[in-house]
DNA sequence: TATTGTTATACTCTATAACTATA
DNA sequence: TATAGTTATAGAGTATAACAATA
């Protein structure tokens, strides 16, 4: 045992921090949905973008880049992905036509689901350390504290 | 303003993930760090690291990968940076010559008092849109899957 | 003048294979 | 045979400057 002689107690005054929890947790949390995206050809930020997507039918590349909080720079390279394997598709407003819209195609909306069933059994077994109450109360400390921290 | 014509409500469905919550928190926390790390020309390992040799007075470098979650081979250069700085020595273990202990020098115990004036002041800022006893409860409930998640 | 999206580029971070020395 | 550390390298992720089109 590598153990026996070495102390290598966790260190308290690091885990007092939240700030280095959050960091520490949110990179394995991201090295999992990775290797899971991997396996669809994307990455973890198309995870998101698409979901978002499903569920508001249409997004500036703007508000995408918002939510994924990634530079509207970087966004570029990561939708064009989406739109050379046709699982989105830009069609500039109208109104405005600065902005680009992005639409979902039929098969963008089909490998959602399985996105989707991929993602929370990945969830599920991430999140097995806590109870129920615990999980649920985590995820609305973790809301609360990124829409505070966007105002 | 643009949202006048945009829906763009954050998209429930990705914020009802707490793996995309963790991610998403995680990279913004890193990327704070990462600011406050760089007027100190170091990176946000090298505040993790500094703190934990700071509490533990010595650790191999094994220990060190496995606190941070970087590959002991990743943890090379990093640690290498603060060698160079003098921030760190090495000295390797009399029982165990394959091993590698790390100790701090005291320009190293010096600059983590800087470090963690200036992370405390950062994590409060961050944490501010929670009370202090959601503070509280973020923090076990972080730590908690933490350690859980290790075993 | 401000905003949306784009191109180009440099840099950091991460993952991986192959290696040495020691146990 | 297994483990601690190292070297080298490719790829992903991120930050930043300069730009075109539109409002």
């Amino acid at each position: 045992m590598s153990n026996s002689q070495v102390p290598a107690q966790e260190p308290r005054e690091l885990l007092a921090s939240t700030g280095f929890l959050l960091a520490r947790l949110g990179m394995e949390s991201r090295r999992r949905f990775s290797r899971m995206m991997d396996e669809h050809g994307l990455s973890t930020h198309h995870f998101g973008l698409l979901v978002a997507l499903g569920e508001n039918g249409w997004l500036a590349q703007q508000d995408l880049g918002r939510i994924m909080g990634v530079d509207p720079r970087n966004a570029v390279p990561i939708i064009d992905e989406l739109e050379t394997r046709k699982l989105i598709a830009r069609q500039s407003d109208p109104q405005d036509r600065r902005r680009c819209n992005i639409k979902l195609t039929p098969p963008g909306r089909r490998i959602i689901r399985r996105l989707r069933s991929a993602g929370s059994e990945l969830e599920r077994k991430m999140l097995e350390p806590l109870s129920a109450t615990e999980r649920t109360s985590l995820h609305r400390l973790l809301l609360k504290l990124l829409v505070g921290m966007q105002e």
